[in-house]
Parts: C-alpha cells; sequence; structure tokens
DNA sequence: TATTAGCACTCGTTGTTGGTGAGTGCTAAT
DNA sequence: ATTAGCACTCACCAACAACGAGTGCTAATA
C-alpha cells in the first residue's frame, strides 16, 4: 500500500466491479471480474484485491458466499475520481433541445424540463422552482375585498402574475386604492423586489412628515404585499413511479416513507438547497443526503442560472445503483439548457 | 328461491359474510360464519346457502378449500340493500367542523378538505376543484408584453385571479390597453363569465357598424381571453401512499399503474365526473369504474354544492374491501361542510 | 515477492417431502 | 329442511438435501 490509499490496480478493479454492479445489480464475485475486467489475473489475485478494498471499506460482502457491493464509499470513490463520463448521445441532446427550447412559457418550461428528465433516466426527476429574488416588479393592481381585506396583484418580470390578500386595519374604496396602486406604480415600476422593499424603508423615513395618511397607508400596505412573498420555496416532481420499478425499492415500506418526503418536499427542498451554490453537477450518495428516506437512494443536482446567477437547481433521484456515466452528463446539459431558455425569455 | 332472487336468509347471511370479510380481510368459511353470525345455522346449511350465492355470483372461492369473498355484485348487493350505516363520531365530525370552518381562503380550504378524507379513512382523499361556470367577472386588465402578446388578468369571485397570455395580431400601447379593459369593464363587469360571453356576442353583432376599431378589437380580444377558460378541471389528491398499506395493493405493478392514474388526472377526472350530477353519495366498486387501475379498488364520491348548484364531486379512494359504512357517511358530511363553507366565503 | 492453483468451507437458493388444518361437497340420517 | 359425518382438496409450513457461487487460506510456482 505504497503512499496512496489504493494502488493503480485496486483502483481499477474498484471501477470495474462497481460498472459491473450498476450494470447488472447482482454482487460480483472474483471469477466473474476475472473473466470481464480487461486486466488479466486470476480469481485468487483479485479476492485478495477485494479482501483490501473490503478491509477500506469500498465494498461490502451481503453474506459470507456472495460477490460483493459497492458501499457508499466505494460509490463515492467511484464518481469521483474513477468515473469516466459517457458524453450524451447526440439525438438526446437534439430532441431535449427541441422540447425545451420549444415552450415559450416559464411554467410549462420547468414542467416539461422535469418531465424529461424523469423520461430519459427513467427515474424521478426534480425541478426546484426558480427562486424568485430578482423578481422586478412591473405593476401592482389593489381591489377591495369585504372585512377590510384588499386583493393585492403583483405583476412580476413581464409576465408573470402574483396574488395575495393583505388585512388593512380599515376599510378603503376603490378609489383610494387606485390612488395608493398609482402612487406605487411611479414609485416603484421596474425595480427588483429586493430594492423595492429598501426604497420604501426610505420613502417612510425621509418623507415622513411631509406626506399625507394615505400615502403612510401606502407605505405599510406595500410592506406588507411585498415581504409575505418568500414562502420556502417548491419544486416539481415527474416520473415517482419509475421508482418503483427498481428492485431495490421492493421494501414498500421505504418507498411509501420515500413518496410521503415526496409530498411533505421539506427535506427534498432542504437538499437541493445545499446544491444552491455549488457549482456544476453535485451528487448525494444513500445516506449521504442526510436524510434517512433517501438511504437506498442518490440524487444528482445540479444549479441552473439565468444572467449569471443561479436561480434554482434541478436534478434525479434514483437508486444508488445508477448509471452515473449518463446521468451526470445528462443533468449537466439540462440545466445549462433550462437556463438558456429561460434566459432567453427575460 | 321464491320469488326474490334471495330470500331473507341467504342476504342476512351474505351481509354477515361482506362484514366479516371486510373487518379481517381473510376468507370466511362457514364454521366461523356458524359461530359468529347471530342467526343458530350449522356450518352445513351454511355451506349450502353459500353454494348457492356462488352460483349466483355473489361470492367466489379463491380455492377449493378456502373460505368465500364477496365478489363485485357481491359487494354491489350489500351496499346497495343489506349495508347499515353507522352513523359518524359526534367527535369526528365536530373535529371536521373545527378544521373546514376555520379556513377563509378556498384554495386552502379545499386541501384541507382532501387530506382530512384521507386522514381519516387512512385512503386517498380525493377533491374535484369546483367548476368555474358561474363565476363572475369583476375587472379584467390588460398589459402589453413582446411579440404582440398581451398579459390578461382576470379577477373574478372576488378574490380570485386567473391570467392568461393572448396573441393579437398587432402592437397595443399601453394607453390602448388600458381603454379596452375600461371598455370591456364597463360592459361585462358584474356579469357572470358565461353570460359574458353571450353580451359579446350581441354587443359584436349589434354595434357593428357603429364602433371604432378599437372597440371591436377590444370585443375579439375578450373572445380570446374568457374561451380559452376550460381546460378540463382539476382535482386534488391526498393520501395516495396510504393505498401502500393495503396488503390487496401489494402488486406493485397495479400500484404503479394506479399512481400513473393519479398521475395522469384524466380517468380520475372522468370518473369523479359521473357523480357530477347524481344526487348524494354515488359508489364505484372495482371494475364498476370502468378502469382498468382501479380493478381492486373502491371510489366512493358525493357532489357538493354552492347555492344550490352542484359545482364539484369529492370522495375517497380505497381498495374494494373498505368500511363502507363508515366512509359513506363521512363522504357524505364531508360534501355537506365544504359545500356549506364555500357558500359563506361567496 | 507477487501470483496462482487447490481445497475445505459457508450459505443462500431451490426443490422435495410430509404433516397439518381449514374448508369444501356430498350423502345419509334426522 | 336441516344437519352430522366423511372423504377429499389444497394452501401453508417446516425439515431436509442437493446445488452452486463464492469465499479465505495454504502451499506451490514464476
Amino acid at each position: 500500500m505504497s503512499g496512496t490509499l489504493l494502488n493503480e490496480r485496486a483502483q481499477l478493479l474498484l471501477k470495474n466491479l462497481v460498472e459491473r454492479y450498476i450494470r447488472d445489480g447482482q454482487p460480483v464475485g472474483s471469477r466473474t471480474l476475472s473473466r470481464e475486467s480487461s486486466m488479466e489475473l486470476s480469481p485468487a489475485t483479485i479476492r485478495n484485491v477485494m479482501a483490501d478494498l473490503e478491509d477500506l471499506g469500498f465494498i461490502h460482502a451481503p453474506h459470507t458466499s456472495a460477490g460483493r457491493v459497492p458501499t457508499i464509499r466505494g460509490y463515492r470513490l467511484f464518481v469521483d475520481s474513477l468515473l469516466t463520463i459517457k458524453p450524451l448521445n447526440k439525438s438526446v441532446i437534439s430532441s431535449l433541445q427541441q422540447q425545451i427550447g420549444s415552450i415559450d412559457e416559464p411554467d410549462r418550461l420547468l414542467a416539461s424540463a422535469t418531465r424529461q428528465l424523469s423520461d430519459i433516466t427513467s427515474m424521478a426527476g426534480v425541478v426546484m422552482l426558480p427562486k424568485r429574488e430578482q423578481v422586478s416588479l412591473r405593476q401592482v393592481e389593489f381591489l377591495p375585498l369585504s372585512h377590510n381585506r384588499v386583493l393585492v396583484i403583483l405583476v412580476v418580470n413581464e409576465r408573470e402574475v402574483q396574488n395575495r390578500i393583505i388585512q388593512t386595519h380599515r376599510n378603503y374604496s376603490a378609489g383610494e386604492l387606485q390612488q395608493i396602486a398609482n402612487y406605487l406604480n411611479t414609485l416603484c415600476a421596474g425595480r427588483e423586489l429586493r430594492h423595492v422593499r429598501q426604497t420604501l424603508l426610505q420613502e417612510m423615513d425621509e418623507a415622513r412628515s411631509s406626506m399625507n395618511q394615505l400615502m403612510a397607508d401606502a407605505i405599510q400596505m406595500a410592506q406588507q404585499a411585498f415581504t409575505e412573498d418568500e414562502q420556502g420555496g417548491d419544486f416539481l416532481l415527474a416520473g415517482q413511479t419509475n421508482l418503483m420499478s427498481y428492485e431495490e425499492m421492493g421494501n414498500l415500506d421505504k418507498l411509501r416513507k420515500l413518496f410521503d418526503a415526496f409530498n411533505r418536499k421539506r427535506d427534498i427542498l432542504n437538499l437541493l438547497d445545499q446544491s444552491l451554490h455549488a457549482n456544476g453537477v453535485q451528487i448525494f450518495i444513500g445516506e449521504e443526503s442526510g436524510y434517512e428516506v433517501l438511504d437506498e437512494c442518490s440524487v444528482v443536482a445540479s444549479p441552473y442560472q439565468v444572467e449569471g446567477e443561479v436561480i434554482g437547481v434541478l436534478g434525479v433521484i434514483g437508486p444508488t445503483r445508477m448509471a452515473y456515466d449518463r446521468v451526470i452528463p445528462l443533468v449537466d446539459v439540462t440545466a445549462q439548457l433550462l437556463g438558456a431558455t429561460l434566459n432567453q425569455m427575460k
């Protein structure tokens, strides 16, 4: 064991073993490996090496007389330094480009990307909805409701509409609300939401005395309308059912817990958040994710960006035993494509 | 077999059998039935009756030496004329009332009802979104986008906002769009959408010559904006994962097909539509639904109404072997409660 | 010294076998 | 019309053996 933790031969062996295991899902033994792996070694020698690999925790034998299976550590080493990425098939790329490029509505675009990811990989595809931090306000409308409530309509980013209901301390007439809206529109239109909030604070301070009551009310209502924004993000998911076909998910109970986690959203969201400020594709293998429900799963995720700024994460969720060499480039390319297409729509 | 298809005794026997089977999921044999069912009959007699019931297709033996299990026909007879409904537990009602009554936003209300249904039954709860036929238009806004497109914002029913993008044949300035909106608002505000469409047609005919080009454009745009409406309905679903715990769903392949159907939505939607104009609770047992994926499932559904008009359907999806005597009243009450609560919010 | 052939051993998988028990249909007695 | 009795069926289970893939270890080999 000279210097490096694993010599060349052991690494190559591990690589072959993992590849083989990923391919057919059976514990792989010394015989098979001796025949299959290009390097000419007898089963006995391979057994020796495998014993070492097992001691170091890279592989593991389900029982005495079975072959070996990669451990989490084994997979980790594999994806980090052994893996040879398969460049994406041209036809896949062009079909992706066609599917994604031909859509002109953000929502449908994201949905389509999610479905592409799941369809191509036969696993679950996930796309985190864009973080709406750099949304720019285009216009705001107020409509009176009963019981001192006001319906606020925000048009942002040229084409998206958000609406919420805020509680006020008195009743406003349609006319008053119109005035308030006009005031806010001239004040804030075209600005990014985060700047708008600052602007509001300034405005409030600086002109507190000079302005009339209605303006003060306007500011206060705007505060409510604009800060209530972040409700924690969300994501799209497609192809969950694909996961039911993997025998490693045979355990119905585990599967159920996984699906529950999908519905709960929180855990998945936290996980994706972790990739938000990574650059490039990131991989969580099995328990690495820190979520028990993802025990037998790996997540391959990549941030996607618009105008050079990361605004979301997309990826694939599947069994630990997945074809990383194909999934990684796919996730990578999809992230790029999605970002680029969103960019065009700005 | 005098006159009626099934004499008193046979019916009672079937009732007992179904109840027993629903309770513990095992094929039930003559011994058990003789002991359990209050009527004093020897196993042998019961066997004779059961043979008749089997000939008539109400029950069925999984194999020679097993007890009997209800068939679809058996369940059907059971729910139609044998079932004794268990009145809903007071505490359940009040908790329902509390959960549902305390919500003041339609969307969250529907979501909560869905979850209630699934939580209480430990099956899947489903609530079809209200048919938006009698929505009344409150206000309409137009905003110019690039490429001859216009963002239309519809405020309907006092507090709901819909928005869509329409394609126009030329570019309109914000001012023009404002005029158009004003015109349409005075023309249509407060009207129900379906009336609005008629109004538009009339307006177009009657004043074709007299009005200026902008008004003509306005009408045309309104046509686009208002008719594109119906995209076929949707529904909320909760507790799908509950279904994974029933051993009759043990078959992963079937389960997958079922979940796929949930995602596809279409089939489920069609099924629910069938209950839209039924009055009271309706039940689809197994294949009766006409959808293969619902083979092993029953659907208990009831329409719910606002202002005396049916606007949607809610229900529960679970294994054929479900406690109909409890589920039916629950679905019934929930539908009433939901309708009433929605009514208040109008 | 590194590799390999040989060998005894482990252990999951598969198939056989026989016993058990719940349940049946039929027949004859009540 | 009901029921006791009986032979029969069949899923379920446990025990058991044969098989085979794979192992670790030891001794021979290049």
